[in-house]
DNA sequence: GAGGGGATTCTTTTT
DNA sequence: GAATCCCCTC
């Protein structure tokens, strides 16, 4: 929406600069407080004014002292918008806080090798207790002690058995291994029980070795790594990963003054960005410090920006928050800079507590809001919106839904996705956990390595048959170097005419000219594909290879073999048109009017027009939005503490806030006993369009 | 028909 | 890795 013509009256002007100057105030008397900003309310724009307000105040004081200010925030995205709008500063250092907290903790290497050494400690204790106390080792405890000893013996000697089939069915598994088998049948007899029981025993050895090693002195075991690239711990090599880190920093700083005054010396003032967001470990730290600062009388400041309303995952400490810092300076921001009232009003009633905002501009033009309970195709309901909303390319319609899935499907690449969700590899153990950033993400980086063969082809194809491209932008330079300007025209003409109604056919044609008596084409493919691939059943090979054969030691079936291959062809036969819509969402330049998002996905954006698909279920919770709607306008804090019901209001809370002007929600299940609340908050419920 | 075991199936997001 | 469905056995 073009905001140029919107205006603020003198009133609000003067009420707005009132909240920013209770803010300062804060900042001058050093007392830590939380700035509460409901959605839309410009709170980045406040954390900036504050930083600069700083800065005017401080900033010759702090060069003097060789002190800084600290801005944490939650994402790198984050870092970026704000250094962004900040200009360039050195007296501020914005970071993540896990960057930041490593770059603080990283030289305490002798206090954070013993931390470790009680972490393997506290692991082997819980593992030990498991062992004795829970169901699936209740075989293991049947055995005496002889017999435990012995089962290990063996176990240790098969060990490289027993990874090698750790992944087959059961079947096959016990098969493998047949001494165990035979000498303890009962113990296999739940193959899932007994290899968590392996397992158990395995750790254990593992960490008594390296505490050994740690208490020796080994070299290599001096020192504690933080290894951002790694959702887990690898304890046993002394690689620790996010939640560990924070862990250690909290437990460095709550036993060592020394660094709390260190930390309050060195950034007077901490600022934090999303606190609701932020980890309850990190909170404790900067409370616990905040309180020590005080104890010794030196400066320190804590500005917290964010809201609790808008906490969505469970990570973050969200309400937790007031109780782990405390003695907080409140500052509530009431007025809204994004949305049209008629969206403000109903916000206002989702999230339940204390904050009401009012549209900060006196001309804000006419919003809608609609709550639809209708059984109706997606496809129709858009449709309709179209036509009311006077949707084009220019003015677009953004649409959310709960999931991933429905996110590719809807933006019609439904194939592709079940592909890699139904592959061998993302079925495996765990793995379906990277499934979403290996097909849908928007940083090519973070694709996975077949999504990110098939990106650069299709990559190469839209841009070779962009008209306004340069050539040069389009081949690939280091291939190109060379020649002459003529010479690439004529290359990339050569490029554009290559089609292919699937992917088959388009690489298959790539590969028809290749090794064609043109150095220069080959070089180009060569470089868009990888050196090692020579073909398109090299490209069949390289995807069976990354997703289903990727394990050397497994032998397979005929039948799984034949089956794999199959996939992987019919995949690849699939229309270009469904892997051109899937190259349009990565690069995020969808071509369509309308524009699909999870829910999630669209914290800080926002959007003019918004249509909010909802179900009963999410995960595997069937009523995890229909048992919100029935307490949807019940004004109950206390009974929502800590429920799931709370986590759904924040989603809803975070999802109607992005809109500007127009919003539909339809609910797509029967809405049962809680029609008289939803129609308490969204008004009379529509039963078509 | 109860319970055991195997197989299959899961949400979102960041570091 | 945990919940849930499904199949088998007693």
């Amino acid at each position: 929406m073009d905001t140029k013509n919107l205006s603020i009256s003198s009133e609000n002007k003067i009420k707005e600069k009132q909240v920013f100057e209770r803010i300062s105030r804060c900042i001058d008397a050093k007392k830590s407080m939380v700035f509460d900003a409901g959605a839309g309310s410009g709170k980045t724009y406040s954390l900036v004014q504050s930083l600069k307000y700083i800065i005017n105040h401080y900033g010759k004081i702090l060069k003097k002292h060789n002190q800084k200010i600290l801005c944490i925030t939650y994402t790198n995205v984050a870092v970026f918008e704000i250094k962004d709008r900040l200009g360039n500063t050195g007296l501020i250092e914005v970071s993540t806080i896990h960057d930041c907290v490593w770059g603080i903790i990283e030289p305490y290497q002798k206090q954070l090798v013993e931390i470790h050494c009680d972490k393997l400690q506290h692991e082997i204790d819980t593992i030990e207790e498991a062992l004795e106390s829970e169901k699936w080792a209740e075989k293991y405890r049947y055995l005496s002690e002889d017999e435990k000893n012995a089962f290990l013996t063996i176990m240790n000697k098969k060990k490289e058995d027993y990874f090698k089939h750790k992944n087959d069915k059961s079947a096959p598994f016990k098969a493998s291994l047949p001494e165990i088998l035979n000498t303890y049948p009962k113990l296999m007899s739940n193959v899932g029980n007994f290899k968590k029981t392996v397992d158990s025993l395995f750790k254990i050895i593992k960490y008594k070795k390296v505490i050994k090693k740690i208490e020796g002195k080994e070299s290599k075991f001096n020192k504690v790594k933080y290894d951002a690239r790694f959702n887990n711990d690898k304890l046993e090599s002394m690689r620790i990963s996010h939640d560990t880190l924070l862990e250690y920093t909290e437990k460095l700083v709550e036993q060592s003054d020394l660094l709390k005054q260190i930390i309050c010396d060195r950034y007077p003032f901490v600022l934090v960005d999303e606190y609701q967001d932020t980890d309850s470990k990190v909170i404790n730290t900067l409370s616990v410090i905040d309180e020590f600062s005080k104890m010794i009388q030196h400066d320190f400041f804590v500005g917290y920006y964010g809201d609790v309303k808008q906490n969505i995952y469970d990570t973050g400490v969200g309400s937790d928050f007031y109780n782990i810092h405390k003695g907080l300076e409140r500052i509530i921001k009431t007025f809204n800079r994004r949305s049209a009232k008629e969206v403000i009003f109903i916000a206002n009633k989702i999230r339940n507590d204390d904050v009401k905002q009012k549209s900060i501009y006196e001309n804000f033009p006419k919003g809608s809001v609609s709550f639809y309970n209708m059984n109706i195709e997606r496809q129709e309901f858009i449709k309709a919106h179209i036509k009311k909303w006077n949707i084009t390319k220019k003015n677009k319609l953004h649409c959310f839904e709960l999931t991933n899935e429905l996110v590719a499907q809807q933006s019609g690449f439904t194939t592709i996705y079940n592909f890699f969700k139904n592959s061998r590899w993302y079925k495996l153990g765990r793995n379906f956990e990277f499934l979403r950033e290996h097909v849908l993400s928007l940083d090519v980086k973070k694709l996975g390595i077949v999504q990110k063969l098939l990106f650069r082809i299709l990559n190469f194809k839209f841009k070779i048959n962009q008209n306004e491209t340069m050539v040069s932008d389009v081949v690939v330079e280091k291939a190109t170097k060379d020649i002459n300007i003529l010479k690439l025209r004529e290359l990339v003409e050569k490029f554009r005419k290559i089609k292919g109604e699937t992917l088959k056919d388009y690489i298959e044609n790539l590969f028809s000219k290749y090794h064609n008596e043109d150095e220069k084409y080959d070089k180009c493919l060569e470089y868009i594909i990888g050196e090692e691939i020579k073909s398109y059943s090299d490209v069949e090979d390289f995807i069976l290879n990354q997703l289903y054969f990727f394990n050397e030691q497994e032998e397979h079936s005929d039948e799984y073999i034949q089956e794999s291959k199959n996939a992987v062809t019919s995949f690849l036969e699939t229309n270009m048109n469904e892997f051109n819509l899937w190259h349009d969402f990565i690069i995020d330049r969808s071509e369509s009017d309308t524009i699909y998002h999870t829910y999630h996905g669209t914290k800080g954006r926002e959007f003019d027009n918004v249509i909010i698909f909802m179900t009963s279920k999410f995960g595997r919770d069937n009523k995890y939005f229909s048992r919100l709607l029935k307490v949807l306008a019940v004004k109950d804090e206390v009974a929502e503490r800590n429920t799931k019901t709370e986590e759904a209001r924040n989603l809803l809370y975070v999802a109607v806030t992005r809109s500007i002007i127009n919003l539909s929600i339809l609910y797509l299940d029967d809405i049962d006993d809680a029609k008289a609340q939803v129609e308490h908050v969204f008004g009379e419920i529509k039963y078509d369009i």
